[in-house]
DNA sequence: GGTCAACCTTACTCGAAGTAGGTTACTTGC
DNA sequence: GCAAGTAACCTACTTCGAGTAAGGTTGACC
């Protein structure tokens, strides 16, 4: 009516920053709603924009997917790697990167869900190889750290162990996030005892502690 | 020309058996091209077949896809049951109970691939949660099994535990199947190792936990 | 040989992805 | 200040595929 300015939300904004907003709204909707079930103009409507902008910025509903999907890539990466940074031994930098994974996954479990669930997979080729490549960086760094301590072991046992830790990783944070009475510090101590004790030691314990 | 009917395929066949071709169909193009870059006229041209056949008998895409994903949960429910009969103990169970589930998801890597690259979480709710059946299925599975052996654990430990290997089963099988040098047997050994001994053990095979 | 049900088709609607082409507002040089 | 250029933006359209309405064909059974 009179002067809207005050709370209208700024109408223009650069590319970089619009497209940081048309992507954290995209995530939202996606983890909300699913991917399919998301209109593009709903995603335009609540960035306060018309369709054709999301289209001129990222070319298709797919390449909106996949920026959000690199985003959280990046954000991941990082966090696990830096975590791993000055631990005390094999076992403390393992137990460090779990930790990270799942503060991580708890922290943004919207932006995660699009990955755990796997989203990616109906929108296309180009979307399922960018959350491929997030676990394949998974499985690349537990190779790297299994191998320092594991010098002498096959190629293969080291792709075998990496594999299985990403997907009980993966698998755990799923079940982790639905539950409010587990922290990431107790779900990553879940996921040591039986990585690395095994569970013949909970089977038969020589010390009933 | 003169006699069709020996090279012509039936035209009309009872709903069951059209049912059952469909879904072969559907799970071999669902598989090839992905739920999205499926069509549903392409389905129905493969079969011999118009359009409206489908959705009279499965009532939308997802419909469809829900179907073949139920289908193969069934064969997988059945397979590692029956593969537990009569083991030795909880080591030789989970053995074979792993060993069964790598050899189901070889023999029908197609169908298997809808739910491993989880194309149903794109496709709606109802897909979504006859995948997710599946794992709660396993994740239940894995829970009897554990419990037998380890009666006085506390309920939390059971299915974090059970989680973590329905999880590492999963990864380790997408694994498996793009190797053609890993039978089934070798697979499953390698899970058994590194869940039932623990990575110590492979650090420091000198100490024995 | 008629009738009823199951099987099947043609020809449509509708909604959402993607696009063509024009418009508005901010910056920059004078 | 003000024209020129460009980056941000919009309206109105096409296209394509999921889903549907209404009716045609075949065979079993009396």
């Amino acid at each position: 009516m009179s002067t809207p300015a005050e709370t209208e939300r700024k109408r223009r904004m650069p590319r970089a920053e619009r497209e940081r907003q048309m992507m954290a709204v995209a995530e939202e909707i996606f983890a909300e709603r699913g991917y399919q079930a998301t209109g593009m103009d709903e995603v335009a409507e609540r960035c306060g924009v018309s369709k054709p902008m999301i289209y001129e910025y990222f070319g298709s509903k797919e390449g909106l997917l996949v920026a959000c999907v690199r985003h959280a890539r990046g954000q991941l990466a990082t966090a696990t790697t830096e975590a791993v940074i000055g631990a005390t031994g094999p076992r403390d930098a393992l137990r460090r990167g779990l930790v990270a994974f799942f503060r991580f996954t708890d922290a943004h479990r919207r932006a995660w869900s699009l990955v755990l669930r796997n989203e990616a997979a109906v929108a296309g080729a180009a979307a399922a190889a960018e959350v491929e490549a997030i676990r394949q960086e998974q499985v690349d760094i537990d190779i790297a750290l299994l191998s320092t301590f594991l010098p002498d072991a096959p190629r293969t046992d080291l792709e075998a162990a990496a594999q299985i830790v990403v997907g009980a990783c993966e698998r755990l944070s799923l079940w982790y996030v639905s539950r409010d009475d587990i922290t990431a510090e107790q779900a990553a101590d879940h996921l040591m005892r039986v990585l690395w004790t095994g569970l013949a030691a909970l089977v038969a314990p020589s010390t009933a502690g």
